[in-house]
DNA sequence: CTGAAAGCGCTTACAG
DNA sequence: CTGAAAGCGCTTACAG
């Protein structure tokens, strides 16, 4: 089964390999490599040839091949729940402009259940189909984190901490004090909170920053209300419907603080609809300063999501160009933006 | 070079191969593949004594090899530039959801240069790496179309159209002519454009929406005026830039209309800082209904994004399944959707 | 039911 | 300077 001696012969549809530019070059499959990779020591001529053949059969080598061989794939991979939205995707902005003049390619992969989590890992845990990962917002489950240290795949944490790996993240307890510290400042003793929903993926920033929300209540001398605080996901209606019940209890609340701005600006619709005015009747924090939080004026607990994706991406490079990066965490500054949905409490 | 009989002969960081666990459960190779995937016809003793082996080594096969060796990947890949505007992130969230509860996993590859453009069809281009493709607003290279169709990689293309590929879009002439069309019947006549700049990835909506912006005014009875028609990329500070220009003419338009609402949004910025009011003295009208347009009131042309990706989806997945798709165009409805920034030209 | 061998399409020592 | 061969890690006819 050699490689035919021309073209013609290869059935229509499927590429050249290269076997077939090797033998209508008259060459080695050998040389038709060495050409293609540009290695010095191959007779003019004898390029010349190749380089032909490669021309006239269209030819261009099968990266997958290549990979396998090189072990190599010059792709980084970022793995990364509900990528769509909106604090994800500025990480992930940063991310491109971390790589952006870098030989890496990326490629992103949703994880949006186990199930998708599982198969993301059974792809990129043996670094075959890329050179690195950055993990954003998840931590890999445990058996994996073995499989990528055993295969010594270079790997950055971006908004999770793992004493595995290097990562970039925020304090959250500090965010969700600061956060209320300043609905206290202004006034509010009735503070509710929206969270995430328990961590699908091993993933429990929201739960650090409830922890920095009571804190600073009890600091306070607030005492926390179990009724005032809630759990729901970052959809839209899921987002507006918590809030509505925050909303609708005998003791309303006069502030919200919400564990991103996605969910900050459903409870905003939801005291609109409520006929609630914003910041007189009641205030609303969120968390992350996401590009629509200026622009209708959301206070929020500003965390670096650009910057992150940035130097996590940075750090991966530096990994994968041989400098040792320690497993380090890396923090971020969080830094308060008080726009115009916070304000004093109402009197009473 | 035969695989080594036990576990620990492997070298600390390489994963195990098939041959190691061929090797520790006494068969070959083959029966190994087998039980992995789940043929029939091994004996039970067999199979659990290979089942032993595959955990007592975790072992877990290459996908890459397997891959190269299958010829099919269960990984569909998104092409597409600048993946993290909004209107693009709203097609990858349809994509996401048409590919929900298929076998497939989905990968998404931003394009943001020539260059990564080219990589990327290097990439995939062959089908080895995904086993379709979803192009979106961006039309592949000639030379990759033929490449495509030669390896009969399945190819669905989002916001694009070519001969070639079944295509999800909308008629943009139409959808410029509409926008146009709802200023003029609010009395407008000095009518500015913003739209994006020359296509670099032969992308051509822009063109067509300006096209239809011409149409309607020309049916108007309006000159249409080239010192009134800009191009700006969709960056925040180029889209605000341009629309200043705009708003310091002499003659200052009392309306815009621009080819994104992203554009639309730098434009009411623009406005403003500037001090005009909105809609009183400049409408504005955007292209797209993202997600922040309903939120912030502006009037624009809706297309339906999450559906063009949740469409797209399907129709790659009926390729998939084997089932021919005609290299049709199918488009999606345009709508208009009046709300707070557009109203009746201000008199004079 | 099972294994040796060929094949997927490359790269790279090794030997000329 | 160049080619035959082994290797990357799988799968699957083919022959028992």
């Amino acid at each position: 089964m050699e490689p035919l001696p021309t073209a013609a012969a290869r059935p229509t549809g499927s590429p050249a390999r290269i076997g077939d530019v090797a033998a209508l070059a008259g060459v080695g499959v050998a040389t038709v490599s060495r050409v293609l990779n540009g290695h010095v020591g191959v007779r003019p001529s004898t390029r010349d040839r190749v380089v032909e053949a490669i021309e006239a059969l269209n030819y261009r080598p099968s990266s997958l091949a290549r990979s396998l061989s090189l072990r190599r794939t010059m792709v980084v991979a970022t793995l990364l729940p509900w990528f769509t939205n909106p604090s994800a995707v500025q990480r992930v902005r940063g991310i491109v402009e971390g790589l952006t003049g870098s030989a890496y390619d990326l490629m992103v992969f949703d994880i949006e259940s186990e199930d998708r989590q599982r198969r993301a890992f059974e792809l990129f845990d043996r670094g075959e189909r890329a050179d690195g990962l950055l993990v954003v917002s998840t931590l890999p489950p445990e058996a994996e984190v073995d499989r990528l240290r055993a295969a010594g795949v270079p790997c950055v944490l971006i908004d999770a901490v793992h004493p595995s790996f290097p990562s970039i993240a925020v304090d959250d307890v500090a965010g969700g004090e600061m956060a209320t510290r300043h609905l206290v400042e202004l006034g509010h003793r009735r503070i509710a909170l929206i969270g995430d929903p328990p961590p699908e993926f091993r993933f429990e920033w929201s739960r650090d920053r409830t922890r920095g929300y009571e804190r600073a209540l009890t600091s306070a001398g607030i005492e926390p209300r179990s009724d005032y605080v809630r759990e729901g996901t970052r959809l839209p209606h899921v987002a507006r419907a918590v809030a509505s019940e925050l909303l609708s209890l005998p003791e309303r609340p006069t502030a919200i603080f919400a564990a991103s701005d996605t969910q900050a600006l459903g409870a905003i619709e939801a005291a609109r609809s409520l006929g609630i005015r914003i910041p007189a009747e009641l205030s609303v924090i969120g968390f992350d300063d996401i590009e629509v939080a200026a622009y209708v004026g959301l206070t929020t607990v500003r965390q670096p999501l650009l910057e992150s994706g940035r130097r996590g991406a940075k750090l991966l490079l530096e990994t994968l160009a041989g400098r040792p990066v320690e497993p380090l965490c890396e923090l971020l500054p969080l830094e308060l933006v008080a726009r115009s949905t916070t304000g004093p409490a109402p009197d009473r």
